[in-house]
Parts: structure tokens; C-alpha cells; sequence
DNA sequence: AAATTGTTGACTAAATCAATCGTGATTGTC
DNA sequence: GACAATCACGATTGATTTAGTCAACAATTT
């Protein structure tokens, strides 16, 4: 059930992307394998296949780099993890976009299948509904509440041991 | 995001020795493999690390075979796929059972963090929930509703083409 | 036009996963 | 006690994924 290191260095690359300032435009591959770790000729390859997905575009030469190809809000995590990891489905009898039949004699009835495929719709619920946009957003907010004092952590009244 | 041959192949397995008559007792593993389509010699490594872990228990010699070690409503699938395949989390640092840290700066505002232990709760209420009983409750149910005429293929009055 | 910076593509090495092979050990039956 | 069935274990092969290298190619700047 994990995600692949292709996918998730591809999905930190993007948001890197998405988190900067619009205006900045293209970063290239070296600036964002420093930032986020990544070895910069996996990057290469993972920044190319997004590229060639319309999901990134590239400038050549000095000044050049990459960028995003569309707006943070219409690229969602389920695009990209499909395109570098594969199908979201566990097991290819429950997935929509890359179905594939199984051995059992009939898939509707088949245990395996029926809980798979919940599991499936889980995940593709979040991915397919979450978009770079959104997360940014949500880190945004994260690094806000980490910077007031946290609501949660404040002393309320305790019940006296029983 | 996809489960191993080997979580799906002991999931299948127990699915079958969960929906035998619970007085038949052992099935043998050539039984299993043959009933399921799964190489013999790679089940059998599959079902000893399930008896290892006191999932199935295993009688030797002629005559002998496996049955599961306890009732079939206390095996969740959760176990069984951490067991076979690893923590369910697609990335290491959302994982309950098996937290690594990842590189990220501030775990607490990491994007990809955020999103991803959204997908590890989703995958854990379905997988940790869901045990055998269920499981073979469920195909049961299933093939009631296969037998009888579906509701919903039912003809209704078609309206009139524009 | 030359130099610099950066993308592109083909290729290789290491690691993990899936599956198989061979053999030993244990149990039940005759 | 001998035989056959069956689990148990280690080692090996092949395929796929991950990671990293090398050598070209393209555009911009000077």
C-alpha cells in the first residue's frame, strides 16, 4: 500500500512549485532537489514524465526551469500519483482507470474485491479531490497555528481521581 | 499504492479457509493454491509467516493441513496486510505501527504529510474494521442478491425518444 | 559566435519483490 | 516400524523498481 519514492518526490517537487511566489516563475531541477533532498537525475526524469503529462513546462537554457503548466487548483494529487506511481487501486479488478479482470470465477462476488474496492474509493476520494492549491493552503494554515500558541494544548479543568 | 502478491495472496487464502465449513477443519495447501490459482511453493511461504504470527495454526503429516487459530470476526485484514505486505501508510512518517521520520524540515506543516495521513486513516478504518467474518458475510450477501433477478435491471417505462 | 546554463534521452547498477527448487522434518496410517 | 503425505526452511532465479551516470542537445547571455 505505499507510495512509490518516484511519486512522492514527484508530488514535493510540485508543491515546491505551487508554494512559490507565482510570480517567480520557472525553478530548475538543482534548486528544488536542494530543497526538498531530492536526487537531482531521479528529479530529471520524474520533472519530464510530468512535463510530457502537460502537467509541468520547461524553459531550456540559462534562465530556464520549470513551472507549473496550469493553475495549483486544476492539478489534483490523483493526476499525479497515477501518472508516476500508477493506478490508485490496490489490486488492478478495482480500478477505474487501469481495470484489469482477475482470476476468480465472479468478481461480484468476491471478497477481496468488495473490500478493495472500498479501500480504492477511499483513496480516491482524498487524491482526486485534493489539489496542489489545497495543499498549500492547509500547509499555510498548519505553519500559522504552529506559530500561535496551540488552542488544544491549554490547560482546562481536570475531574478531581475518582 | 497497490498491494503485493504476497498480502493478496493471504488474504485470498484465509478468505477461503474462513468460508469452509468450520467443521472440515484443515485444508492442505495444495488444496488452497489449487482452489485459488497461487503457486504452491509461494503460498506455503505465505501461510507459515501466517502461522508464525498466530493467525493460523498447522497440522503436520497425513491428514494434516491448515485452519485458522482463532475465530474468524478477531482476524482484521489490517493485521493480515501489515503482516504480509508492511504498514499501511504510502509513506513512513504517517505510519501508526512503523513511524519513520522523514527529511521534511517541520513534520507538522509537510504537505505531502498532511495529505497522506488522511489516506493512511482511510485505508486503516476500512482495513482495521474489516475482519474475515465480515468479509465472508459480505460474499455471502452478495450471492444471495446474484441468484434472485436484480432489482435495478428491472424494465421500467422508457419515455418517449426526443 | 562562444560560453554558460539547463533540458533531454539512453544506459547502468543496486535493491526489492515474486516465484521456484530442493531437501529435511514431522505426523498419521497400514 | 515403514511408507506416504504434508509442513518447514534455505537458497536461487528472474522481473520490476529505484537510483544514479554519461553524453548529447537547446536556448539565452555576453
Amino acid at each position: 500500500m505505499k507510495l512509490s519514492k518516484r511519486g512522492e518526490y514527484g508530488i514535493k517537487a510540485l508543491i515546491d512549485l505551487a508554494s512559490r511566489d507565482t510570480v517567480l516563475g520557472a525553478a530548475t531541477v538543482k534548486e528544488i532537489a536542494g530543497h526538498q533532498k531530492i536526487p537531482v537525475k531521479f528529479l530529471e526524469q520524474i520533472l519530464l514524465t510530468l512535463k510530457n503529462a502537460g502537467v509541468l513546462k520547461s524553459k531550456p537554457g540559462a534562465g530556464g526551469g520549470y513551472a507549473l503548466a496550469k493553475p495549483a487548483d486544476q492539478i489534483t494529487l490523483g493526476q499525479v500519483v497515477r501518472l508516476l506511481d500508477g493506478p490508485l487501486a490496490p489490486i488492478p479488478c478495482v480500478s477505474k482507470t487501469a481495470y484489469q479482470p482477475c482470476v476468480c470465477p465472479d468478481e461480484n462476488t468476491c471478497g477481496l474485491r468488495l473490500t478493495m474496492l472500498d479501500v480504492r474509493n477511499a483513496i480516491a476520494d482524498i487524491l482526486d479531490n485534493t489539489t496542489l492549491a489545497d495543499v498549500t493552503q492547509r500547509m499555510e494554515q498548519a505553519q500559522r497555528q504552529a506559530a500561535r500558541p496551540a488552542r488544544r494544548s491549554r490547560p482546562r479543568s481536570r475531574r478531581p481521581a475518582p
